[in-house]
DNA sequence: GAGCTGACTTAGGGAAGACAAAGTCAGCTA
DNA sequence: TAGCTGACTTTGTCTTCCCTAAGTCAGCTC
């Protein structure tokens, strides 16, 4: 695993990738909207009640999501239907199909139900069962003990340095 | 991207693993003193430190993590001071390192400081950046585009069905 | 043009999570 | 054995999240 880089105390939380990930969409009910619209929800009252939340905050989260640019909002007409909105995925919001494939993966490790797990994710192309791994740009699989963390360009150091 | 399933509105949400995932580490501050353990950090005064958090919350948050078996509280001794404890990932809890990873390249792709990222990580044998990909068992790279999702075993269906 | 219905908003209130400031405690060192 | 220090705990307050219950509103259908 890491090792702790000498002078680790030196740095600064303030420019955190995860963090700031995390004030997007670091909220129980968010996650749970986008792992909706993954599975192709579309419509406000299908969200709240398979996310399973009022809809005062399906309405708030949505509402945020779209101003965050993660679901796109749209007009859509079924026949004999007044025009109604749907929310999309856009390319930012499908791109967290990762973090919600390792939470998914991690609890059908860790938190199972007993009969198992209530959803399959499989590969359009072939069928095969998808979750997420890690990997370096070389090409190798990564251990999650075999990770080194070094300072980037972006690294924020403590007044002095 | 995925078809909605035609009895989809059967389905409950009541055996999901994301939710369940997220019933451990669905919450900030989690998820950073995590990011910190990954990152080597150990004692509690540096956790609640790097990730910027008062000490009520992280003894409360790091309390919680070692009663969800994520981190392991273990005693250590430096020379010429008291025995203390420390803080160490279990496997646990170390399996979550591609929620991390999946997390922190989307905020570096979609949230990312001007400056860059604050944080390389890198493959600890060769080197090369470390990143979170979707892949089937069958061993294609899966673009998020390209998913179905199925009923599992575990699925629980409205009443009647 | 009245009603219906899906899609919200408003109002009021409880629980969880956060902070700062100050206190406690254990056990080496001197 | 007195002091120091890292590791918490306690207290009190504020904000955020979420709920239920009850409105509002737009625009097709009839």
């Amino acid at each position: 695993m890491t090792d702790l880089l000498a002078d680790r105390d030196a740095w600064l939380t303030t420019n955190c990738s995860i963090a700031r990930a995390l004030d997007v969409v670091g909220n129980r009910s968010t996650l749970l909207l986008l792992r909706e619209a993954s599975f192709g929800t579309r419509r406000f009252d299908d969200f709240a009640a398979r996310v399973g939340v009022s809809e005062p905050v399906a309405a708030a989260r949505l509402k945020q999501l779209v101003a965050d640019g993660l679901l796109e909002r749209r007009p859509y007409r079924e026949a004999g239907q007044r025009t109604r909105h749907e929310y999309v995925l856009t390319d930012k919001g499908a791109q967290l199909l990762p973090v919600l494939t390792a939470l998914r993966q991690w609890g059908d490790a860790w938190a199972a139900d007993p009969a198992g797990p209530s959803v399959r994710v499989a590969h359009h192309d072939c069928g095969a069962e998808v979750h997420a791994v890690l990997r370096c740009t070389a090409g190798h699989d990564v251990d999650p003990d075999a990770i080194d963390v070094h300072p980037g360009p972006g690294l924020r150091r403590a007044e002095g340095n």
